[in-house]
DNA sequence: AACATGACGTCGC
DNA sequence: AGCGACGCCATGT
C-alpha cells in the first residue's frame, strides 16, 4: 500500500476500472479499499476528475451507499450513465439501481485486500 | 500563490 | 427519526 497523493486518485481509479459488468459500488466502499477512511468524499472528488482520466473510468458503475446514480447528471449525456447500466443488466428505477444491495460489488473483497 | 468548487458518508443533536 | 455540520483531496482559474 504504498500510495502518493497522486497515486491517490490513480487508485481509485484502477480500482473503478475492476469492476465487472453488470455489477456496482459505492464511493464509501472504494474509499475503505484505499484506506480513505474518512473520505467517502474523496472519491467523488476523484470520480469528478475522471472525466480526465485515462483510460476512461466507468463510473456509471459507481453509485453513492443507497445505489442512487448521483453523477449521472455528470455524464454525456446523463441519461448515458442509466442506460449503459441498464445495457450490462443492471436494472436502474427511478435513478436508483435494483437489487443494489445484491449487485454490490465489493472491492475490499473481490480485491482480495 | 490563494480561493473556490466538486460524483459522499458518518456522527451528533 | 429527521436534519445539520464536519472531514478530505485534487484541479482549475
Amino acid at each position: 500500500m504504498a500510495e502518493n497523493k497522486e497515486d491517490l486518485y490513480e487508485l481509485i481509479y484502477q480500482i473503478v476500472r475492476k469492476i465487472p459488468k453488470g455489477r456496482v459500488t459505492s464511493y464509501g466502499a472504494i474509499a475503505a479499499a484505499i484506506g480513505a477512511k474518512s473520505g467517502a468524499r474523496v472519491v467523488g472528488y476523484a470520480m469528478f476528475s475522471a472525466g480526465s482520466a485515462k483510460p476512461k473510468v466507468p463510473a456509471h458503475r459507481v453509485v453513492n451507499r443507497i445505489g442512487l446514480l448521483t453523477g449521472k447528471h455528470h455524464f454525456n449525456p446523463p441519461s448515458k450513465m442509466q442506460e449503459l447500466l441498464e445495457k450490462e443488466g443492471v436494472t436502474v428505477k427511478d435513478d436508483k439501481v435494483a437489487d443494489f444491495k445484491t449487485r454490490f460489488w465489493d472491492p475490499a473483497v473481490e480485491l482480495s485486500m
